[in-house]
DNA sequence: CGTGGATTTGATACGGGTCAATGAGGGTGG
DNA sequence: CCACCCTCATTGACCCGTATCAAATCCACG
């Protein structure tokens, strides 16, 4: 469920074996997989890309393939919030497709992207047609609200400490890799996006990341890497 | 949709009319209502009660008939914050009950509440026998993804001032009517309450009330009523 | 009219924002 | 291979806004 099987996403693996690690589509069975497949487009995007623009009515659903994107809105003074990180398996713009709602968030490549999209069309005649996927996007959107409503909880009230914390944690849990020393995690966010991400000045989080430093909780490898080297105590909140 | 056409839950009301200003039911024809009709229960509820524990395994969906709930969750050290103030025809815990996941959150009256519950099987029932229902779902729970998606972004961004603002307005287009003076709010929450809401002190949010109402945009009538004189300068962010 | 809880008001402290200067990487061209 | 530059990140100084604590006042209700 992690991890597409296979390393591109070729026509074999679009239309027979990725579709079924789709979360939204994991309890169709096989045939009807196929069918989805000869609905879904594959398409690549660049590091920056603005895949879906807050306001437009976009006409598909798309779902991520490989890399990660960002979800933001900005501020009327052009500041950014983050709302969400997508990556692997994720989809977006499933609003606006059924409800015919302008989108109320820029969707953004964070790197190379692979994007399947999903046209209306076929996106509503599969939600009528298979209650599954409704309920699989009923859950979807379920842990999106725990991760908004965790967000506003933590925003509201937590000591900014706490916040990071839960960041870098969230983060962990997608991008990190065991390793010798601990957990090792390559972020999608520079240090500007964690900021935008948490709702803190970027200096704000580079004082507190050079706190934990300090504390041995974390070891900053380099701008996009950092060594989590004592998992429980980021989770106590210590700090 | 905005009223129940009866003034009690009366049975023919419960079994026949009401139903269908539910907005999760909204597009049900009226067999299909009467079928619905017969899985409702109703409760009522008094202030304070609490209807959903964070962290239980209910078995119902509950759905506001009358009155009007908080959902709120508590820090460690002891603070709340509210999430939302649901009311006529809003519903709750509909994730736990589809994926028998723990409550996330509280739910407790504001005020006295004539509660619908829904059993487990009933919903899923009738989730899986109407798309539409899924649909409707699908289509709350964006609103709700809407509502803290700004939520994130006005507490992370926004100042104070537009904060407050913002819930004023969210209120007032719940709660308000209209009155030669202006719109007259009865409000669900107290100040500390409001603050909750917030996610900031009570006593900041009773500072930014009385210069509000220094600049003649709101007047206070009482703890729980107040007067918007100038909606106009309310939505503009006016102070 | 008195009592207790809620609200308002005031004084102070502190966290985090902002501005400015410094430092570290990574890419490019000589 | 090194020097340079440009971007991003870090560090420091200072200030503002809001939390906090404390006290006064208001209000609802008996």
């Amino acid at each position: 469920m992690d991890q597409f099987p296979c390393e591109r996403g070729c026509e074999q693996c679009l239309k027979r074996l990725c579709i079924r690690c789709i979360p939204m589509f994991g309890s169709l069975t096989r045939e009807q997989l196929e069918r989805i497949g000869l609905s879904l487009l594959c398409r690549d995007c660049t590091r920056g890309e603005v895949l879906l623009q807050e306001g437009a009515l976009s006409d598909y659903v798309g779902i991520i393939g490989r890399g990660s994107v960002k979800a933001n809105k900005y501020t009327a003074d052009g500041r950014e919030q983050i709302l969400y990180v997508f990556s692997q398996g994720d989809f977006f713009g499933e609003q606006n497709l059924l409800f015919q709602k302008p989108a109320f968030y820029n969707v953004v490549a964070l790197e190379p992207v692979e994007l399947y999209t999903l046209h209306r069309d076929d996106f509503q005649a599969l939600l009528r047609q298979y209650t599954d996927i409704g309920i699989a996007v009923i859950q979807e959107m379920g842990w999106r609200l725990e991760h908004l409503e965790n967000a506003v909880q933590n925003i509201g009230m937590r000591s900014l400490e706490a916040r990071i914390s839960a960041v870098l944690l969230e983060l962990a849990g997608k991008y990190g890799t065991e390793d010798k020393d601990g957990l090792l995690l390559h972020l999608p966010l520079s240090r500007e996006g964690l900021a935008s991400y948490i709702g803190v000045a970027r200096e704000t989080v580079s004082r507190k990341l050079g706190i934990m430093e300090a504390h041995g909780i974390i070891h900053s490898i380099n701008n996009r890497t950092m060594l989590i080297r004592n998992l429980s105590l980021l989770e106590a909140g210590a700090i």
